[in-house]
DNA sequence: CGGCGCCTTGACGCCGTCTTGACGCTCCGG
DNA sequence: CCGGAGCGTCAAGACGGCGTCAAGGCGCCG
């Protein structure tokens, strides 16, 4: 839900101004990733999907340009341009293909910092309204871990907390079995993880609510000596 | 349905710049709307609900930056700023109160232009993602966060300042449970995130006044030892 | 200066939830 | 055939969150 360190993407040729951008970004709280060319950048950009990217148009092979483009074909993370060049056809041409802001250098470190964070926070709202909340969904049964909200057969189902919280950290790794140290680790904490007992309690608790049939599971699997898997089909 | 032309407000005491602002954005085929002091500017906002707002903050008033908290009360719509004054600090509490964008004047057109569209482009994403609309309801229940307006079964209902802010940042996200943490934070600020006793008096408030039944409430919804979460059907 | 409304704070009782323990079942190996 | 281990079920009790009420303080407006 809250992600604690945003990721920034720093793709400029010139390594004296990564090497004072990477520690602002860094005293902001944010993780830094750096790319030296517009094909690493892209890389990058694709195999790390950072939050938000800061490009430097002048790269030596001359299109950043091309980087927004490429980008903008499958993503709509923030993109601030940093560039030498600061005439209105270049900034026009930028924006127009997609990067949300334009700095030229030189420029204050305080204000792309000021424009890194609205830029983050707009594109927080888009997550936010887009509530494509991951739903997980099996036969009739569906886990909305956002909304934290459970139906069956399109009817709601009213968990108590910790049923919620155990059936959510199953919903988390769909088909895979999950030992009981892991469930006890995660919904009650190190110092319980060795009483399986409690699993198994609310498991039942959780079957009586979501088993039609509760000595023939359709959905809360057991795996003996092992631990639980909800099942993924 | 959607409204082929953008409505721009632009707030603006100097009658010159008006002059040609105006001119410019209708040429790319806006509708423009204009205030020249910080209370018409805030009230055609609300009134009129732009698609976006552009905000001299050279304003008699002095004031912009205010204009900026207020409308960021309700509405998230892109606010650009031009500005005379171009230092960091500036940039940085006007982008940090919620601004989108800032340009120092004198500033190209084509460029404010360009700023113009890609802010139009984002905003347009996430109304894409949300329902723009800015009342929201549900059963009898109506929220008008734009006119600060409360009806059930079309009877005004008085709230209390805070009483408003609770239930409005429970508006924000109909559906979503927000932990008493979060409605602690956005309502009473950081200080108080460990007072979860403040939430539960005032949503017993709330209660009393727009339930008719409070054991068994319709609209406010409690999920505990989470938070509360707001019916959205 | 007085009154009123609003927010805060504290106390209290209720009710749901979690834990704990006991018991019977099944499966499997000795 | 017997015995143990793992699992599911059930009930009882303790715990703590939640809602409610009332008192107190503060600011605002008349």
């Amino acid at each position: 839900m809250t992600d604690p360190s945003p990721t920034v993407l720093i793709v400029e040729d010139e390594r004296a101004i990564r090497r004072f951008l990477r520690p602002a970004l860094e005293g902001e709280g944010y993780r830094v990733l750096e790319a030296d060319d517009q094909r690493s950048g892209l890389g990058m950009a694709s195999s790390h999907t950072p939050d938000l990217i800061i490009l430097d148009l002048g790269l030596p092979d001359r299109d950043g340009l091309e980087l927004i483009r490429a980008v903008r074909e499958w993503s709509s993370m923030p993109i601030i341009i940093v560039s030498a060049r600061g005439q209105d056809a270049d900034k026009v041409k930028a924006l127009d293909l997609g990067a949300d802001d334009y700095l030229t250098k030189p420029f204050s470190v305080q204000e792309l910092l000021a424009r890194v964070r609205a830029a983050l926070r707009r594109s927080a709202a888009v997550r936010d309204a887009a509530d494509g909340s991951p739903v997980f969904a099996v036969g009739s049964l569906t886990i909305d871990l956002a909304k934290r909200r459970v139906t069956l057969a399109a009817e709601p189902v009213t968990l108590t907390p910790l049923e919620f919280k155990l059936l959510a950290e199953l919903a988390k790794h769909p088909g895979r079995v999950l030992t009981h140290k892991a469930l006890l680790d995660a919904v009650w904490g190190p110092s319980r993880s060795k009483e399986p007992h409690l699993v198994r309690v609310h498991m039942a608790n959780l079957r009586r609510k979501l088993e039609a049939d509760t000595t023939r599971p359709r959905y809360l699997l057991t795996e003996p000596t092992v631990g639980y898997r909800l099942a993924d089909a």
